[in-house]
DNA sequence: GATGAATGAGCATTCATTCAT
DNA sequence: AATGAATGAATGCTCATTCAT
């Protein structure tokens, strides 16, 4: 990348954040179709026209709020080896769904509601949709686990990690449904004791 | 036919229902906000006004078109008495996610959109989210399974519960994500194997 | 006219005069434009269909809203033989003030908007305008005083009738304006004292 | 033309103008009520949508109509230091209904039709009602009456004031009624002989 | 790149009126 | 005469999107 960005392209990056930053704040309120394009420029600080120049559709806002932390953390889970398989996995989900309540209901609403359509999109470099990274990501985690190991060769990783993704997924919609009363966080704790622990120890070394 | 009816209540029955039917067969492709009134009175071949006659608001026609029997499976579980909680639990969701893939995907994610904003509606005379019935539901199933001596008193059965509910949502999720590629029912099926099992099998008598 | 209605007549009677009742009621509360036809046979107790059997269209009802007796006033008034001619329009201008505030705001600013536009219709077996039978109405008491040798034959019987009426629909005018913040019986009082009083001295015998 | 205005303001003001001088029209013709929207941007050339970036609701482009030569009638009349009193009220009245007449009847009758609800808006700065600025205006001419040493100060200028504009809405609600036959300035001129006359002699000085 | 005026389709809802029964 | 379901035009207002400057 070029580090010597002129003024403009500065100046053009500094606005395409304000609206990002100006739509999440928004989004935490309203619903995405009560919001209108006018109140995340007005809360921007910049003209109605200017959203188009960053983005196609309203919509398109949406996928630029997720930013990229959220899709490392396969990563950042297996660089903790002080935790043992079930801890990293408990670390991962508990990761997840922090992120997923600091950016609020509406946000995961609608991620929830555009994500139910595929839409395969550049993620770390790979054309993959986000249900598949999810799924690979945990994957990962169980594979190295193996590879350190700690789970028997046998253990079905693909299934495990299917398990976990869809509890994720689940914890994610009652979580939307029941208008953020249900604390994920907790809950995801007691089904990980309830059934997860069970599954691992199967496995286990 | 009630012989009672005049001729005319008879008709304005048949409006009624005609409407119902329409509003249901729109909003299986469109999401509520997406349909406009005259999408269902167009559809229902009645004019913009009659859609007032019978509906105070748009929104009041939703409560209208839930036929209760999706809303029995419960009972119906219940009535099994041959099958043991175990089975009972496999049952219901391979019935729930049996229902989902019915109605096929465009159904299944229109519902999943429309649902995650939650809307209280009359199920079965009671007034409550769809995901609270759920969740009644599966604890209905476990607390009879107490009951019937099947299961001990102290299992957490809205825990348990709730990781059955957030499973079938989950899978739901990722059936539409995945455009339909999952097998739902049987990915549930190596599921329930890998958790549930273990889960029931802690609180068994 | 018949004296022997049949029942059918005696009941088609009485659902106009509910009609007209209900009406009265519901103008008395909101402005003409904001009453519907529904508003008023929902309080009649009547079908909407209904309405359009007494009145062809939904302002016609306001006609019938004023009844005869306003008509006679003039006639009422000659027959005060205690009182003297300043009395007696003073007598005509109140009751006419009061007739109005008992009909209420709504009434009164229907009447005027429709009786700006000059419709003849029978009253009292005469065709004529409203407006000419105010005039007529207080000429008739002016003359009778002449005839009573009250006041003298060279009085401008038209003009000072005008005068009157002028004052009459002006306070009717200022009284709607003002939302009826304005009293216009005791300000009818103090103009008369003010301005009439003097007219009159001027040509009593 | 303002030098420091862009090319894009000035447009914007022109529209705007468009708007406003459409609806002045549209105006005298139909009741604020059955005027719509669209007839004023389609008279005005401008999308219905533009109607909104000038005005809030439909009924704030009321506030803008009204332009301020109408109303300084009070402070012209003041200017004729040659007119005494008696005069000056003539002067005043004469050159009101001399407007009024110019308007025409249809306009006559709308305006009166529209006024009879109170609104409130904008005139030469103060928020009034039209019959509150028509009261105010008159007591000013005889308030400067008292404060120029022509009328006592007992003068009961409010009351005055009051008979003279119901008068002048009087004439004008006959002048409806007729269809224009009555010759409202002529009658006006003879009732002021009749009466204002008397009045004011009472308390010249 | 930024602006913001302009666009115009779209929508929920109301309501006077009709008419078959 | 009474009913009330049906009609469908009408309306205020919103908003995503465009585009000339």
């Amino acid at each position: 990348m070029d580090k010597t960005l002129t003024n403009r392209q500065r100046r053009a990056l500094e606005t395409r954040a304000k609206l990002i930053e100006a739509a999440k704040r928004v989004l935490a309120e309203k619903s995405f179709d009560e919001v209108s394009v006018e109140d995340i420029t007005a809360l921007a600080g910049v003209s109605t026209g200017s959203f188009y120049t960053y983005f196609k559709r309203k919509e398109d806002i949406v996928d630029a709020i997720n930013d990229d932390t959220v899709f490392r953390l396969a990563e950042i889970v297996n660089e903790k080896t002080d935790l043992d398989i079930y801890e990293r996995i408990r670390f991962y989900c508990r990761e997840y769904l922090n992120r997923i309540e600091d950016h609020g209901l509406e946000i995961c609403r609608q991620w929830l509601r555009n994500t139910l359509s595929p839409v395969e999109f550049k993620i770390l470099g790979e054309e993959k949709t986000i249900w598949q990274h999810d799924l690979d990501s945990v994957e990962k985690i169980l594979q190295e686990a193996i590879n350190r190991n700690e789970l028997r060769r046998e253990a079905p990783v693909g299934d495990i990690a299917g398990f976990i993704v869809a509890e994720l997924y689940g914890l994610q919609s009652l979580w939307c449904m029941s208008d953020g009363s249900i604390d994920v966080i907790a809950f995801s704790e007691r089904l990980s004791r309830l059934g997860l622990e069970n599954v691992l120890e199967k496995y286990t070394v």
